[in-house]
DNA sequence: CTATATTTGTCATTAGTTGTCTATTCATAT
DNA sequence: ATATGAATAGACAACTAATGACAAATATAG
């Protein structure tokens, strides 16, 4: 259960909700809301807020989550993605230590 | 030295280079250049490859530290951008680890 | 077979990014 | 002071990518 997609199909699942349902709270097409569901999609970051309050996901856990969809996706466009993927999070971690 | 701006910038200047001859290599606007070094843009990948050739600079090196910034940029779009992506990047870290 | 749920494909729409042009600022030399 | 060359800023055009909407297809259960 790594990814966003998986995570609120999950909890959806849980909470006996059809896909249907949380489209219509989220006044989101249902087809795109399974896009998204199967990582064919990224939802866009209202979508997530309100998604962590229907399921009653922690926000930080779950923006986190789709950050970290997002941070792959962006480096498996490149070639080696992985591997450059990890040099660049070595870098990111030392700017952020500085900032804090 | 920590972004892309500030690298290729050191490095150009190294190189006794100026803005207009680096532009002129790259097929590229000066005015667009400095933006790229001074942070306010973002090159496209087709130009890191360039730049790195040019300045004779590790491709890998130069792609992940043009990474790392986008992966801060995003960030930091957010709320407490920079807590959600110490989150995140621990999440892509375990990730990473399978996939390889 | 029918009804309900989900998924897929395609295209339109919108948003975001990159590129261009012009003008302005900055530094240095005369 | 001003002329020159270099760099930067701002505004907007052009392009690219992301998201949304809809129709059609597939899957599952009864």
């Amino acid at each position: 259960m790594n990814t966003f997609g998986e995570l609120i199909r999950t909890k959806r699942e849980q909470q006996n909700m059809l896909l249907r349902h949380l489209s219509a709270s989220l006044d989101m097409d249902m087809a795109l809301l399974s896009k998204i569901e199967r990582g064919d999609r990224f939802a866009r970051i209202e979508h997530v807020n309100k998604i962590a309050e229907i399921l009653k996901i922690d926000l930080q856990e779950l923006k986190s989550i789709w950050l970290a969809d997002k941070i792959i996706d962006m480096a498996t466009k490149e070639d080696n993605g992985l591997e450059i993927l990890d040099l660049a999070i070595k870098k990111v971690n030392k700017i952020i230590k500085n900032k804090q």
